[in-house]
DNA sequence: GATTCGATCGGAGGGATAGTTA
DNA sequence: TCTAACTATCCCTCCGATCGAA
């Protein structure tokens, strides 16, 4: 990987490029040169393959994946990141995110496939569906928190300690 | 300056595209990508190459530009419609739209290179910075004024009807 | 009246902080 | 009782329809 610099207005028209979450700024940059894709991976991420197949991708390049996108991302609200950095996680690992999405807390919990769950389990959750993914989490938490969850899921899902912090830091 | 980072084989397809020796990235992406050199910044001494390069951007190439940068933005108020569509006006003709901006209501005065200008002329506006732009823009208006904005300052700027319902369209 | 314009105010979303529970 | 963990109330900001004024 290189690094360039664009100016900001630049840096900008391209991001509003992006049509697929997740996007990398490479792959944005060759649709619009019309330059080929780079071969294997970045189909493997574009069109949802098959679960294995997405269970393959390696999670260091998950991990700059999620980065460059809350980067990307003009979101600038908590909510906004952490949403985008579930759903980058799940679409690394769907199998694993299943496995690691019951953590909960004291009355609460916090990942369901179904949003009337997290609403009978605790008052004014919030829940909200993680993107291209069919998983809600509930919202209504301090950004401190969200952190937590992220965490909590990240170390269910196996992540190592260096990159858990380094994701959680982007919330 | 915003930094990104792009694969090594996109990395040396952009260099190799350099034209003058000591050409910036943005440059470069610029002129790949067909996009009008580095807009003015605020408040700026514009050089007037810039200008006069901005402002001969085709009102279609705009037209589309436009179109396609609001439709792709995922942003969903008509405030941050607005404020792109704008931007995007200022940026194909700057000089026009200078000549333009001093639209105004009975008591509110709408563009401004002055926010101070916009808060003592009315209460409440609310102006925000067109980005990019030495504009402010008042911004507490219901969608349909901010669609009349719009119309009448394309109209000073000579859009044809048909270009000025089409934007006006997407607000 | 009818129409245009202004800006108040209600509603939604976000998330810190106050409160609760173990 | 004290503290740490967790909850969810409630305040703040942003948006923009609605209603009042010109």
């Amino acid at each position: 990987m290189k690094t360039i610099e664009v100016d900001e207005q630049l840096y900008r028209y391209i991001a509003s490029r992006t049509l697929h979450i997740g996007e990398s700024a490479s792959d944005i940059l060759r649709r619009l040169l019309s330059l080929p894709t780079e071969a294997v991976q970045a189909n493997a991420v574009e069109d949802h393959l098959t679960q294995q197949a997405a269970e393959s991708i390696e999670p260091e390049q998950l991990l700059k994946m999620t980065l460059d996108e809350v980067q990307l991302s003009k979101e600038e609200s908590a909510i906004a990141r952490f949403m985008l950095i579930l759903s980058a996680l799940y679409r690394a690992q769907p199998g694993n995110f299943s496995q690691a999405a019951d953590i909960k807390g004291r009355k609460r919990i916090y990942f369901s496939q179904d949003p009337q769950a997290l609403l009978e389990n605790g008052n004014t959750t919030k829940p909200k569906q993680v993107p291209d993914t069919p998983y809600w989490v509930i919202t209504n938490t301090n950004t401190g928190r969200k952190r937590l969850i992220i965490e909590q899921l990240m170390q269910a899902m196996g992540y190592s300690a260096d990159t858990i912090a380094e994701v959680c830091n982007k919330v």
